[in-house]
DNA sequence: CCTAAATTCAAACATGTGTTTTAATCAAAC
DNA sequence: GTTTGATTAAAACACATGTTTGAATTTAGG
């Protein structure tokens, strides 16, 4: 390491700080005082703030969308071997399950999950940008195997039920803040298990070709 | 009218403007250009930004959770008179119908409309405060009334669920603003009736009992 | 050691922001 | 028509922000 750990002590405050306040409420100042290292550094070491989310954004989001894309095709190639239609509980699995694993995996991880949920529904251009460049061939894949799986939907049909079971998986990724939880006197501190079946059980059900 | 309309014209630029780039995204000077108003007009009629916001919020909100609050205790009403369980379709019916009638009510409360779905998720304190003061009495009722629909649900099931259902919600709230859409290349412009039952459909079997 | 490159540092810079000020203008009442 | 209060206007203010600069310091190689 040619450096005292100086950019990695960036990318960890950074981390935390854009998950917490988002991208464009931290302020250079707030995660250079966080990292303990001088202001100029992030420009330094990343050229700019935007490259640096770019870099904390793409560092976990390569290997996980490497792995989901592995396990969807994965559900695929399972289902033609046997013949059987796509199992939709199964398609969503795949592409949620990856990232429940990240939960339990340390705070910069769990960090990194809270940046992802607030992404869905960002204002921001910026953020948003490095977001779907990132997702936007994980979704189209996706999409696909949805639509492969409930062959009876149309499917603008399935577009919308799948923006709403992403964005309550964004409500999983964004945590549970308890200050700012949306019913404070109830305790949802769940383990990470219990959660990925609720949310699965919502969306699934919620997706399911019985109507 | 003591004025020229400066006052409307400014709440409706920043309706627009709130909605499309959120609230710290807009600028003063945004606003009371597209207003063509000059730029001290805004602390002079409204006091601050954060008031204006507020104003803008609140013109809409009350009256809606007016009309929300009444819709949810007729459907308690009329299943103590029947003396029969409160049904969850129903109870969520009442809590989204209000809003989705404001879809097609004009520019003016579609703008409102994403300004709402764009807060459950909005990492900025001061339009999120707003919108939880005047929200959260809303979500106590409801997840009171969910609570009593659903009695073999832990409570804090019904809690994760009903976050699912709202982030659900907010999707269809800040609508389908193409540029920024998932699925870019499918049209998911349907009718308010249309979406609605999309909507009621995914986050009723999402909580429905069944399980 | 000495040198040269890499890194850190304090300071300044350029710009964008919400807000305030102070004077000019307008509208209505007497 | 004058006066009084409300509104508009242009400018400046105060501050926060991302970035750059140029010197100081540290690090690694010979």
């Amino acid at each position: 390491m040619t450096q005292n750990g100086t950019r990695q002590r960036i990318i960890d405050a950074a981390e935390q700080l854009f998950a917490e306040k988002g991208f464009n409420n931290t302020t250079m100042r707030a995660i250079t005082s966080m990292a303990d290292v001088n202001l100029a550094a992030v420009n330094y070491h990343f050229g700019s703030k935007e490259s640096l989310l770019q870099e904390v954004f793409e560092k976990h989001i390569l290997p996980l969308n490497k792995e989901r894309r592995r396990r969807l095709e994965a559900v695929r190639e399972e289902s033609r071997k046997n013949n059987k239609k796509l199992n939709v509980r199964e398609v969503l699995c795949a592409f949620v399950s990856p990232t429940m694993k990240l939960r339990d995996a340390g705070p910069s991880t769990r960090n990194f999950l809270s940046l992802v949920g607030r992404s869905l529904s960002e204002a921001d251009e910026t953020p948003r940008n490095i977001f779907f460049t990132n997702m936007r061939p994980m979704f189209e894949l996706l999409f696909d195997m949805m639509c492969e799986a409930l062959p009876a939907k149309d499917p603008s049909h399935v577009c919308w039920q799948l923006r709403f079971a992403l964005s309550s998986m964004g409500q999983v990724l964004i945590g549970a803040n308890p200050s700012r939880a949306l019913f404070p006197h109830i305790d949802t501190n769940h383990t990470t298990q219990e959660i990925e079946e609720l949310l699965l059980d919502f969306i699934t059900k919620g997706m399911g070709e019985s109507h």
